[in-house]
DNA sequence: CTGTATCCGTAGAGATACTG
DNA sequence: CAGTATCTCTACGGATACAG
């Protein structure tokens, strides 16, 4: 079975998804420097709601790009951490994190072009 | 001024969600080898409406990474191509079709083994 | 601390019909 | 051919309250 991101029902759409999902990038990218606590990324994603995040991190777990370990002391505390296949997509991710922020200024420019005519 | 991916009202974020967005992704593969007119972006990208297509359009023109050329012809006949901005982000999204198609199983099997247990 | 459950408003997506 | 306009509908996301 061939993998044709253009066709409809493509399972590789799905991972396009998962990888375009608002969350999800920024995610993996904050787990990039190691192991996280729930609270720690709650705390550095700004603007992401409880559920949003508690989402997002079931949709990657499921995916198996992120592994969550729940330990049973009080208070609880979950410890999340990315899988190899994870990191496998880190090196893009940061690339598309690095194109976002060296080139917002072209695109902010771009648009105020666009709005003015 | 620090672009802060992780800030909310950062505009970096916004360019992530371009990049996130599903239709964009493909419309910008599917110009990365020249040239297309709309029906044949249409035709090749299975599943878009009408209504996305033109909307996503827009948006990459508004963006600066597609422009947008009408002939005054009949039958009227317009051309998308990429900018040299759009170019400059295909090696990333090119990447991260190869990532989505060749982890495509991984995923898969992942997502077989969440959803059993 | 780390969730789940529920309600609710709004943006987004599809279908359809029409136009230069 | 390449759109625009309008309608409808749902499903995403935020807020809030509650629980283990």
């Amino acid at each position: 079975m061939e993998a044709d991101l253009y066709a409809r029902d493509c399972g590789s759409r799905q991972v396009l998804d998962r990888i375009g999902d608002r969350w999800s990038v920024l995610v993996v990218l904050t787990l990039a420097s190691g192991t996280k606590r729930y609270g720690e990324l709650a705390q550095r994603i700004e603007g992401v709601s409880q559920k949003m995040l508690t989402q997002t991190l079931r949709g990657l777990e499921r995916d198996g790009l992120v592994t969550r370990a729940a330990h049973a002391t009080v208070p609880p505390r979950v410890d999340y951490a990315l899988t190899a296949l994870g990191r496998s997509l880190l090196d893009l991710l940061s690339g598309l994190e690095s194109w976002a922020t060296t080139h917002l200024g072209e695109v902010e420019a771009a648009r105020a072009r666009y709005d003015t005519r």
